[in-house]
DNA sequence: CGCCACATTGAAACACTTCAAAGTCGGTGG
DNA sequence: CCACCGACTTTGAAGTGTTTCAATGTGGCG
C-alpha cells in the first residue's frame, strides 16, 4: 500500500471526510492531509500534553486513546478502525488530552487543524460534516454512558461486540466474523469491568452458542440474542 | 429579566458563544438568537426525534438531558447550567437523540443551527469556538467515562460535586455553598447508581465532615477529601 | 391536614472483583 | 526443530461494594 494513496482513490472515502466534498474541491482537501509512514504495534500516534496540531484519519490498522489517571491508573476511552477520526477531543485545550496508541500495524492521514479550519470556512458543507462527525462522536459517548450506567457486564460486552460488528460491515467487511484488534485487557478496561469478568462472558457466551470465540477471532451466531442482550451499535 | 436581553448585556457572554465574536460582529450573533418564554419545571425543551434546528445556551435555571432506552428506562446523560450549551448531539442525526427538561424555571437563547453555520462562514472564530464547544464536551464525557468505569460509587458523587462547584464558580458564584437543581433520583441515575446509595454516601460524606447537605442545599466543607475521593473538573 | 413525591435507613441478596493458579499462544534461541 | 519464556487468557474460590427489597421519615402544597 502506497503512502501516497489520494483520497480519490482511497476506498475509505465514503465514510471518511471527503464525505462531504465535491469532486471538484477534493484536491483541495487531498492535498493538506500528510500520510506518514505506518504505525507499528504498540507506537504512540500522539500523546496526552503533545500540542494539538492535526485530527487523524484511520487508515488501515486500529489504534486505542486512553488517559493515565492521577493514580496512574490507564483508561482506555475509545477504539478507532479504518475510516473513524481520532484526536478531535484536543480542539479546545490546544493540547491533546488523551494517548493515542496502535493495537496493531496501522496507518494513519494526518490532517493538520488548521488548515482543515481554513477549508471549511470555504466549503460549507465540510465544515457541515466535521461538526457532524463531532456531533456523531458525543452521540456516541452518550450511549457508552447508558451502557456503563446501566451496569450489566453481559450487556456491555455484547454492545461492544455489535458495535465492533456495524463498524466492520460499514466498511463492507463481515459483519458477523471478524478479528478483535484489543485485547481482552483493554476490552475490560474500556467497559469498566474486570479482564477475567470479560473473559468468563466470552466462554458463557460461547456455550449459549451466541458467539465462536476463538482467540481474537470472533463470529456472531446468535445475533438477535447478542441484541437482546444489551443495545448500542456505534462509537464514531 | 427581560425575554430581550442581548448577548451584549448578558452576564453570561464571557462563558457563552459571544466569547468567540468581535463586539464589532456581535449584532449579527445576537440577531439570529430567539429568546423564548421561560420553561416551567417539569417542561421540555425538545424531545427525542424532534427534528433538529437548533442549539441552545441556558440563560437562568438547569436542565437535565436523558434518553429513554428500548426497555423503556430512563438515562439522564447530562446537567446544563447557565452559560452552557445543550443540544449539540442532534447534529448529526438531523434530529434529536435525547430530551431535555427543565429541572427548574429556565430560560435558554435559542440559536438556528444552520444560521449559525452560515455565520461561522464568515466568522472564523466563531467556528472555532464551536468546534472547541464540541470537542469540550468530548472531554468531558470520556471523564465521565472515567469515572463510571473506575467504579467507586464514593468517587462518583464527589466528582460530580466538584463539577458543580466549578461550574458555578465560572459563573461567578460560590463555589463551596451552592443548590443541586437535580433530585437525588437524577444523580443517582447519572451516576450509575442506585437512590439509596446516593443517599448512603451523602450522610457518610456529612459524618465525615466533608459536606454539609440539606436537602438540596449544599455546602462543600473539605475539598481536599472530597477531591481525594476522586478527580474530575468539568461538563461541558 | 393529609397526601404524594422525594429522601433516608436497615438488612439480605447478588454481581462483579480480587486473589490465586493453571493453561494457551506466539516468538526466540539453543 | 523443539524447548522455553513471557504475555495473555482462562478458570476456580472467596470477598466485597452496591443493589434490591422493605419500611420509615420528611417536606411542600392543594
Amino acid at each position: 500500500m502506497s503512502r501516497h494513496v489520494s483520497c480519490n482513490d482511497c476506498s475509505l472515502s465514503p465514510i471518511c471526510l471527503p464525505l462531504a466534498v465535491a469532486p471538484a474541491q477534493l484536491n483541495e482537501l487531498d492535498n493538506i492531509i500528510h500520510r506518514g509512514r505506518p504505525l507499528r504495534r504498540g507506537e504512540h500516534l500522539y500523546r496526552a500534553a503533545d500540542t494539538f496540531t492535526a485530527v487523524f484519519a484511520v487508515r488501515s490498522g486500529a489504534l486505542k486513546t486512553y488517559v493515565i489517571s492521577d493514580e496512574g491508573e490507564e483508561q482506555v476511552t475509545g477504539f478507532y478502525l479504518p475510516g473513524e477520526i481520532v484526536g478531535m477531543d484536543g480542539i479546545s485545550t490546544a493540547h491533546h488530552i488523551s494517548n493515542a496508541k496502535a493495537l496493531e500495524t496501522a496507518t494513519v492521514c494526518e490532517i493538520p487543524f488548521h488548515r482543515l479550519e481554513e477549508l471549511s470556512q470555504k466549503i460549507p458543507s465540510l465544515q457541515h460534516h466535521f461538526f457532524s462527525l463531532m456531533s456523531e462522536e458525543i452521540r456516541a459517548d452518550r450511549e457508552l454512558h447508558r451502557l456503563l450506567s446501566k451496569k450489566s457486564a453481559d450487556d456491555r460486552v455484547a454492545s461492544l461486540l455489535l458495535s465492533l460488528s456495524a463498524r466492520n460491515q460499514r466498511r463492507g467487511l463481515s459483519a458477523t466474523v471478524f478479528r478483535l484488534p484489543m485485547s481482552r485487557y483493554d476490552i475490560a478496561n474500556y467497559l469498566g469491568l474486570a479482564v477475567e469478568t470479560v473473559s468468563r462472558i466470552f466462554t458463557r457466551f460461547q456455550q449459549q452458542h451466541m458467539l465462536k470465540v476463538n482467540g481474537r477471532e470472533v463470529e456472531i451466531c446468535d445475533r438477535p440474542a447478542l441484541c437482546g442482550q444489551g443495545r448500542l451499535q456505534e462509537e464514531a
